[in-house]
RNA sequence: GCGCCCGUAGCUCAACUGGAUAGAGCAUCAGCCUUCUAAGCUGAGGGUUUCAGGUUCGAGUCCUGACGGGCGCGCCA
């Protein structure tokens, strides 16, 4: 429709002569789809545009090029408005092929045709497995599952990826610290270092220790181990070697694994019964077993790209914007945290993704130029990434901030708040907000006063709907699907037309929502056209003996119900036909 | 100090990447259920879009500066 009406500006632009044809290219003809039912069905803004250039008042180009489109039939009027809009009125002939289509189509209406763009890995959340998931890691789940969903309706193909860190320091913290409320277990003999982690699910993960392992731990000498006081990660580290020579590097290991695997299932069922599915979890400990982290830092010193200093070797990201040039290597040897998100990264092109994605939280803003030069050294287009920076959720009991910390166990795990509030909730509030935005989640709010939630406003919508239909079958009424098309021209109340023009729209909103990568826009969508519809519905019958206009509202009905469920079931939150 | 993000009604937020009269919910006030679900509808009040300049037909949106808030600036992850 859009594309129809910029060909006939086009045409009347040549023909008006209003500037020269060569200029006529330069600018982008707009159409837009109006928010008033008195400013048309679409509009557009092409006569103030190019007044300058033409030497016209706005108002005299747009009456000179409406005069000289040639309006077709399907064009109902063409109106020019102040201060130099142009706008169109479709016919009912095309209103009728618009829910015609929404019907036939149902869930696929406002899908753009598949593999018609990128490929895109999405990574997100990817939190450490050193303790469940909370209420932030939560935003991370709901908005990237909600973009992976909608992305994909937009003709993206798109693969969600977890990146496990299952390796390095802050995996021994978890285990010390599972080691020291297992000691602690029987009497509590050992003061819990800060560096710990404290979270009451510390003491459930003792219970996974194989047994074999056991018998290990209580050789230990405790005197030993009592006299640390392990209060940054230096000390940890030292404490974490008396441990692993005393136990064995293989006993260590064996406790490691069957931590992280239980800590890894907790975050699985966690996000699986939040509707969170990911399409791939991909472990760091297999990428180090694979050499990969080996094979890129050789990639990197075979091209020249790394200096040494101090006895480390650095890769010069300051080339690629970064502030800093960042170590890969350490002096002792050990790779960095960067070198294992180079490979990584690597990797991720490697298998063949066109783009990147990856949501962050605001606080690794720091990171993007220095990933992005780690891309680029390794011969990978650094403008295939995109970084989505997630800003922060602050949790709110009334008007008391929580405060959190993942180290101290002071946290609102996100399964906590989606068994409270209901995930339907949960998942909407979440990602009502636009990822850049600051979130404040009050759990007071949220868990009393539940029915004040946008989403069941937009849910009551989609079950008032289903009630209708129910009614009309209980009464005996006959649906007829063609005699409501054959009399759509009824539909033509304000709200009718709103509502029409409404729905419309939803193929664009899907668009600009990937574009955008902004959730939100959907939501508000949504939230819009439930608005019109209860409007509407507290102003029209439905259940009424008139077959011609009762069945043409019908059609209009199903039609809303067939966009709230497509949209709700793309954020995760069901569609109920009852409340 | 430097860098990134943000600032819209009393509160929480929208505003289709520059369009027409800046919109919702909560809270306040006044109405609407013998009739399809009142988790709803209708109406009222509430704004110099933090402030000061600039760009143009047109600015909440873009540019500059100030003020206020969040985050970051490790051979941590």
């Amino acid at each position: 429709m859009k594309n129809k009406l910029k060909k006939i500006i086009h045409v009347s632009l040549k023909e008006s002569a209003l500037i020269e044809e060569d200029l006529i290219n330069t600018f982008e003809i707009e159409i837009n789809q109006s928010t008033q039912s008195d400013h048309g069905d679409f509009s557009s803004n092409i006569a103030l545009k190019i007044s300058g250039k033409a030497n016209m008042k706005p108002l005299k180009v747009a009456e000179i090029i409406s005069k000289t489109i040639q309006r077709p039939e399907w064009l109902r009027k063409i109106e020019v408005a102040p201060p130099g809009f142009i706008n169109f009125y479709v016919d009912d002939r095309t209103k009728a092929d618009l829910l015609i289509s929404i019907i036939e189509q149902e869930n696929n209406y406002g899908s753009f045709p598949a593999n018609s763009q990128d490929s895109i890995l999405l990574e997100f959340v990817s939190s450490n497995p050193t303790g469940p998931l909370h209420v932030g890691h939560g935003r991370h789940a709901a908005y990237g599952d909600s973009l992976a969903k909608i992305l994909r309706k937009a003709g993206h193909t798109v693969s969600c990826e977890y990146y496990i860190n299952d390796s390095g320091r802050q995996i021994d913290i978890l285990i010390l610290s599972v080691l020291v409320a297992l000691i602690n277990k029987k009497e509590s003999l050992l003061t819990v270092p800060n560096a710990c982690y404290q979270g009451s699910y510390i003491g459930s993960l003792t219970e996974v220790i194989p047994k074999q392992a056991i018998t290990e731990i209580n050789k230990l000498s405790l005197s030993d181990l009592k006299l640390k006081e392990a209060d940054d990660d230096s000390e940890a580290d030292a404490l974490i070697s008396i441990i692993k020579a005393s136990i064995g590097e293989s006993v260590f290991e064996k406790i490691t694994g069957a931590v992280v695997d239980k800590m890894l299932k907790v975050i699985k069922s966690d996000l699986s019964n939040f509707g969170v599915e990911f399409d791939h979890w991909f472990s760091e400990k297999t990428m180090i077993k694979h050499s990969k982290i080996d094979l890129a830092l050789q990639k990197l010193k075979t091209k020249k790209a790394l200096f040494n200093k101090d006895g480390a070797a650095w890769l010069k990201t300051t080339d690629y914007g970064d502030d800093k040039d960042r170590v890969v290597l350490r002096d002792d040897g050990r790779s960095t945290y960067f070198a294992s998100d180079i490979a990584y990264h690597a990797d991720k092109k490697e298998r063949g993704f066109d783009k990147l994605i990856n949501i962050l939280g605001s606080d690794h803003h720091g990171y993007i130029n220095r990933l992005k030069g780690g891309l680029a050294s390794m011969d990978f287009d650094p403008e295939d990434l995109e970084i989505v920076l997630m800003q922060f959720v602050t949790l709110y009991r009334g008007k008391k901030k929580v405060q959190m910390s993942t180290r101290s166990g002071e946290f609102i795990p996100m399964k906590e708040l989606y068994e409270e509030v209901g995930i339907d909730a949960a998942r909407f509030i979440y990602v009502n907000r636009s990822y850049d935005q600051h979130l404040d989640f009050d759990l007071d709010l949220a868990k009393e006063q539940s029915n004040l939630n946008p989403v069941y406003y937009i849910q009551y919508a989609h079950a008032r709907i289903s009630s209708v239909m129910k009614e009309i079958e209980k009464k005996g009424y006959k649906n007829d699907h063609g005699l409501g098309i054959k009399n759509i021209g009824y539909l033509d109340s304000k709200h009718e037309s709103e509502i029409i023009s409404m729905l419309q729209k939803y193929p664009d909103i899907i668009k600009t929502s990937a574009e955008q990568r902004a959730v939100n826009k959907l939501s508000n969508y949504l939230k819009d056209i439930a608005q019109l519809f209860h409007s509407y519905y507290g102003k029209q019958k439905f259940v009424i003996d008139e077959d011609e206009t009762r069945n043409a509202r019908v059609i209009l009905l199903r039609c809303v119900s067939i966009v709230i469920k497509d949209g709700l079931s793309l954020l995760g939150v069901s569609a109920p036909s009852k409340m």
